[in-house]
DNA sequence: TGCAAATATGAGGATTACTCATATTTTTCC
DNA sequence: GGAAAAATATGAGTAATCCTCATATTTGCA
């Protein structure tokens, strides 16, 4: 009945953000129900701003209880954030699944991006998750994660359209473009709306460069 | 007689980091010794762990007086990274100072991005800095000045070798292009000595595919 | 129904950035 | 030199907030 969101590729990394296994039903449900309302709040004035307290109060529990399921404040975000990184190495895999030529590895990075980019403009929440995970040591660890994983998406995809090029080449590259892709995500939403979106087009020119033929 | 610490190439933003200017000279080397004190302290512990308590006792004053010099915590990470920033864009406009034609841009930009690399290696406070900017809505603020600031030596320069490729195009690049070198030597610097300089590597390889007499 | 395990509660502990009324030092001006 | 004014120093105290824990309640099950 409950379809717990699971990460169809591979989990990043998973540490128990999750205090307890929640074992009945009503807990689960609570833990979204939480998650939901921890969303709202950092939706409207950001994760940083958002109190333990607001949480407990707009989910109508206790903050004791509150602390029952979540070990802490960063483990609010972890989960929001694993969620996110889920739903974007779904789609990145699925986009490349296809991919058997060079020319279309140029065409499925360019429709990841402008995917990437629609959602970090319509996702608030996504972009301040981001933000507040590069201030957490702990929650850095997960970028690195995420980067990696979405790395070795386009690493494998690259290498089989591309199989003379040398593999390390590639797997240095794919982890570089796929962190810098996030990287161009906060930096185009953090602009005005158009030289956001010069600087997206900015970024996938640069890229598509590198998916060429000549092994130089 | 009263000389503030004048970034000598553009200044990116500048806030009243400091309370008061001070006026007397005993003042002013306080400021410095509070600065010193903390960024001991950063080195040792981080920003994030540093507390104005510890800054005010290691300086050898009471935490009325710290408050006296310094707003907040963040004017004092904010004082250091313009320290910082002001002494990158010295080094990046005098690299490009002397470029007149596009294979002398291409050597330019390898040889900053490699001092670059070898600064954020020796200076733990830089990179801690840098992470702590993050962070902080305010501080964020500033990375995308320097950004900014960065984007324009570099559009200047390369304008000036490539006159006729559009003058937009190069802005956006440019601003794209040093943003990206600063989240990668962020990348390069948080995983392992090895990886770290083929990603720095893959980094400038990248680049300079892009300052290329084509105009695509 | 009654007992044990799971879950809920919220007052309070602990930490820490920052304030402010007061005290001290320095400068100014006669 | 001395007194008034301005600048600077002080640190106990305030406020904000994360998180704990002893206790209470609810649920699952025999």
């Amino acid at each position: 009945m409950i379809e717990e969101p699971i990460p169809s590729v591979e989990p990043a990394e998973e540490q128990p953000s999750l205090r307890r296994t929640p074992s009945q039903k009503r807990s689960r449900e609570r833990v979204e129900h939480i998650l939901a309302c921890a969303s709202k709040l950092i939706e409207e004035k950001g994760s940083d701003a958002m109190r333990m307290s607001e949480v407990a109060e707009m989910a109508g529990i206790s903050i004791g209880s509150l602390y029952q399921y979540f070990p802490d404040k960063a483990a609010i975000v972890h989960t929001l954030a694993e969620r996110y990184n889920a739903a974007s190495r779904d789609s990145i895999a699925s986009e490349f699944a296809k991919v058997t030529t060079l020319a279309e590895l140029r065409s499925a990075f360019s429709a990841l991006f402008d995917t990437y980019y629609d959602m970090f403009l319509a996702e608030p929440v996504m972009r301040d998750i981001w933000s507040a995970m590069q201030a957490d040591k702990t929650l850095r660890k997960i970028e690195l994660a995420e980067s990696r994983a979405n790395g070795r998406l386009l690493a494998e995809t690259w290498a089989r359209v591309q199989p003379e090029t040398p593999r390390q080449r590639i797997e240095d590259a794919a982890l570089l473009i796929m962190h810098l892709g996030e990287c161009t995500m906060r930096l185009a939403v953090s602009v005005d709306r158009p030289e956001g979106d010069r600087i997206v087009a900015a970024f996938k020119h640069m890229i598509l460069r590198e998916f060429v033929a000549d092994a130089t």
